[in-house]
RNA sequence: GCCGGGGUGGUGAAACUGGCAAACACGAUGGAUUCAAAAUCCAUUGCCCGCAAGGGCUUGAGGGUUCAACUCCCUCCCCCGGCACCA
């Protein structure tokens, strides 16, 4: 046989399998189904490099695997094509994002083709294409009209280089996640989605997932649960006469605490410098230095606050609160180290029993009061309940999630603002069921009617954000003034887009939608026929049975995505409420010198060079066999030429006569991995079997070994499948069985141990008995000597594995 | 600081439920083949002692449980990832 050439065989087969479209899943058939997804790409400008296809390979062998074991399987892949960087491009080069996206797109699936990932392309979408987001802008309706949509304005996280606001999410140790610009504050009015409204039910929700512990435990510490008690501290009148002295009576501050039991340690109280209180409260004679501080907080980035020096800071507001436990006065001040957004932006401190209280009391000398703990906290908590100054109270760290941005290039949210509406709703002055209950609690925004969607988004000539907090849609006054659907009276659009994360928070579903559209219309892209609403096909589909992607999507796209999908399933629009069933992570690729591939630094490994040398299944194979599948790993560029060796002695195996060897054994060991995505094992034990079957291996069991190397190296497989004679595609067969029962027959190697150390191995037959294993062992010569003039004091013996003697 | 995951040859790593540590591969060394090279094939390749037969040691460190520990328990060190003044 002529020397296996990657070159010749590889676009043979793709056009081949693309012909006879074997990997195209159809959505009705008697198998079950089988739902194994990636996180679909962003397509950037770079391309992909060799690390992103470690994933897309992994899913590719289940897929094959699952169809051979007899499954119906979606395997589809898409673009998540909104985002930053084709915005960025077209203000540089004046070149529309929809026209640089569809290049980039071109050039991710050319590269994905070419290493033979089996997806379905007749599913393929795009989160760009007014039919797609016409059904995330139909989501968003969904979300607002259950009251999950509300506008505030309120100082956000910003990124001054992206010139956007940004998630809690997206905020990353004080730095822009996309871009690493040190983010600030800014006062903008915002749409923000209440995922807080989740936060029980997204914690819970973990409990029945197979994901990695280290995700689910992302999750878990980002929604942050904990339990305790609001407590109400009445504020006391100051001792000073003080001009304000009125308003301050009847003034409480509301605290939580995970620690009531701790209450007569409370000697005084901190209220974040933003606390609305404050003004309230503070006496004369503090004003000017309480006024001061909260200007010098203001000032403050996230960084100085939260990471930089922790050394605390603080200002007495001139106010008494009373500990309702043992009717104290206690002194009120303001500092950073109390956060305005969690809890109720006050603390009751007790600086005997918290390090931050301590730290402060110390700096400006407050009482520490060691107090005997005589009560649980749930016994405090019922006793300051029964007092009426207390209830127990569960708090969590999940913020709503911000989800307008200032920039172009996303979906435009189907909203208009109507003031003649607004002054209608505020006045009282409609109709029971006339607005819905996001129109109700955002006065004056109309939901588009669904008929008017998608909202597709304008060309512009200028993309440049403003950096005002305006989006670049504002300029467009021909787009922003419209008709209000309600009353038909003048109404402008909301201007800011969808973020990044709208797309992908159901994209599954559209892989569903347009798989039955393609059929009836041979339509390539999704428009309004279809209905999320108790479609049988999604109901059939999903949820997502296999997904995998990358770690760093724990707390952004696989949070929203959760959400999204709890709040339809609420709506009674699906059926299930978590969209993933099982989830495994990718481990990075890393350059060659151990650091992150990135066209900045120059060590970027590009997967066509690396075809164009070695060929797809050389390279799949290399990419599974590197390392554990979820581990980072460096791409050594000489190791690859162990998997070049390894599919050329697969080339060159020879059929001769007898089918002697056993296959039981490797078939169960490649079948195990598999299940478990142990890829890399799986590579190693067919490698072992190859070498032993370098002196020949029977026909019989060479078919059954390529249908277990077909997943991970399909061109060589199905070639040498068909060299062998057979006109079916191998992905057409069955997965091979294997019998235990044969494994267990085999002879095997028993170990003898004196002492627990090694002195001897002899080969048995499979099931030897204790009785037989002894004789066989002390007539062995190797453990003769050390037998000699020794007492057996004790013989253990683990059945088809050792025999241990103590002497 | 808290949480999660790790630490095994020159390198990437493997080891089921406690049962031969280092499978598989890269690299290296020697040999065969060749005019030569590539490719291929064979051998060696954890460390130490020994001419050898053979023996001893070895999974971050120390201790423990056990006939037997990479695996379980305790103490400590280091690395990676996440969160970080969350009351």
């Amino acid at each position: 046989m002529p020397d296996y050439n990657p070159q010749e065989i590889e676009k043979k087969w793709q056009r081949k399998w693309e012909e006879e479209k074997i990997f195209e899943a159809p959505d009705s058939s008697k198998k079950p189904k089988f739902f194994v997804l990636d996180m679909f790409p962003y397509p950037s400008g770079d391309g992909l490099h060799v690390g992103h296809p470690r994933g897309y390979i992994g899913t590719d062998v289940i897929a094959h695997y699952m169809r051979m074991k007899g499954y119906n399987v979606l395997h589809p892949m898409g673009w998540d094509a909104f985002g930053l960087p084709a915005e960025n491009y077209a203000i540089k080069t004046g070149i529309r994002p929809a026209i640089s996206t569809e290049k980039n797109i071109k050039r991710f699936k050319e590269q994905m083709q070419m290493l033979g990932l089996s997806y379905d392309w007749s599913r393929e979408i795009n989160t760009t294409e007014p039919g797609y987001y016409k059904w995330t802008q139909w989501i968003f309706l969904k979300l607002f009209e259950r009251g999950l949509a509300y506008r505030r304005k309120m100082p956000i996280n910003w990124c001054p280089s992206c010139k956007t606001g940004l998630a809690n999410e997206e905020v990353v140790a004080g730095k822009c996640e996309r871009c690493g610009a040190e983010t600030g504050k800014k006062d903008i009015e915002q749409w923000v989605l209440k995922i807080t409204d989740y936060a029980e039910k997204l914690l819970k929700g973990l409990g029945g997932l197979d994901w990695p512990e280290k995700i689910k435990e992302m999750q878990r510490n980002w929604i942050g649960k904990s339990e305790g008690a609001d407590i109400m501290f009445q504020i006391q009148n100051p001792k000073s006469k003080a001009q304000n002295q009125k308003t301050r009576d009847n003034n409480f501050i509301k605290v939580f605490t995970t620690r009531p039991d701790t209450i007569f340690g409370a000697t005084f109280m901190v209220l974040a410098p933003e606390h609305e209180l404050v003004e309230k409260i503070v006496a004369p004679e503090q004003f000017d230095e309480v006024r001061k501080y909260q200007e010098e907080t203001k000032n403050k980035s996230d960084i100085d606050r939260q990471l930089g020096n922790k050394e605390k800071t603080g200002v007495f507001t001139g106010a008494y609160a009373i500990n309702p436990a043992n009717q104290k006065e206690i002194p009120v001040y303001i500092a950073d180290y109390v956060l305005p957004n969690y809890g109720y932006g006050a603390i009751m401190a007790v600086p005997a029993h918290d390090e931050r209280d301590f730290a402060f009391a110390k700096k400006y000398n407050l009482a520490i009061e060691e107090v005997e703990l005589d009560k649980t906290v749930e016994q405090a908590t019922k006793w300051l309940e029964k007092k009426g100054c207390a209830k127990s109270a569960v708090n969590y760290k999940l913020r709503d999630w911000i989800f307008s941005r200032q920039r172009y290039w996303g979906e435009p949210i189907p909203l208009v603002f109507c003031e003649k509406c607004r002054k209608e709703i505020e006045k009282g002055n409609y109709k029971k069921g006339e607005f819905n209950k996001g129109e109700l609690l955002n006065p004056g925004w109309i939901a588009l009617p669904e008929k008017d969607l998608p909202l597709t988004l304008p060309e512009l000539e200028k993309y440049e954000p403003t950096g005002t907090g305006e989006s670049p849609l504002a300029q467009e006054k021909r787009w922003t003034e419209t008709i209000c659907p309600k009353c038909g009276g003048r109404a402008l659009r909301e201007t800011n887009t969808m973020p990044q994360w709208a797309g992908s928070c159901w994209y599954f579903l559209a892989y569903v939608m347009l798989g039955a559209q393609n059929k009836k219309a041979k339509s390539k892209k999704l428009n309004s026929k279809f209905k999320i609403q108790n479609s049988k096909l999604i109901k059939h589909w999903l949820p997502v049975d296999f997904y995998v992607g990358g770690a760093e999507h724990a707390v952004l796209h696989l949070l929203y995505s959760r959400f999204w999908i709890k709040a339809l399933y609420d709506a009674k629009i699906i059926d299930f409420d978590e969209p993933f069933k099982k989830l495994r992570t990718i481990g990075l690729i890393l350059a060659p010198d151990g650091q992150k591939m990135s066209k900045s630094r120059g060590n970027v490994i590009n997967p066509d060079d690396i075809v164009k040398e070695y060929g797809a299944d050389t390279f799949r194979i290399y990419e599974m066999f590197m390392g554990p599948f979820d581990q980072p790993i460096a791409w050594d560029p000489k190791g690859i030429s162990g998997a070049k060796r390894f599919l050329d002695k697969v080339w060159r195996m020879e059929v001769s006569g007898t089918d002697n060897l056993l296959t039981d054994k490797i078939v169960k060991k490649v079948t195990e991995d598999i299940e478990a995505g142990k890829f890399n094992t799986a590579v190693a034990a067919m490698m072992e079997f190859v070498n032993s079957a370098s002196k020949g291996i029977g026909k019989k069991n060479l078919e059954i070994f390529l249908r277990i190397l077909a997943p991970f190296a399909p061109h060589v497989s199905e070639e040498l499948w068909q060299k062998l004679g057979h006109r079916k595609s191998i992905f057409c067969e069955k997965w091979p069985a294997y019998n235990q029962k044969l494994i267990k027959e085999q002879d095997l190697s028993l170990i003898i141990q004196i002492n627990g150390k090694v002195r001897g191995i002899i080969v048995v037959p499979a099931g030897l008995s204790e009785n037989e294993a002894v004789n066989l062992a002390t007539e062995s010569e190797s453990v003769k000597k050390w037998l000699k003039n020794k007492n057996i004091q004790k013989t253990i013996f683990v059945k088809d594995r050792l025999i241990n003697f103590v002497v």
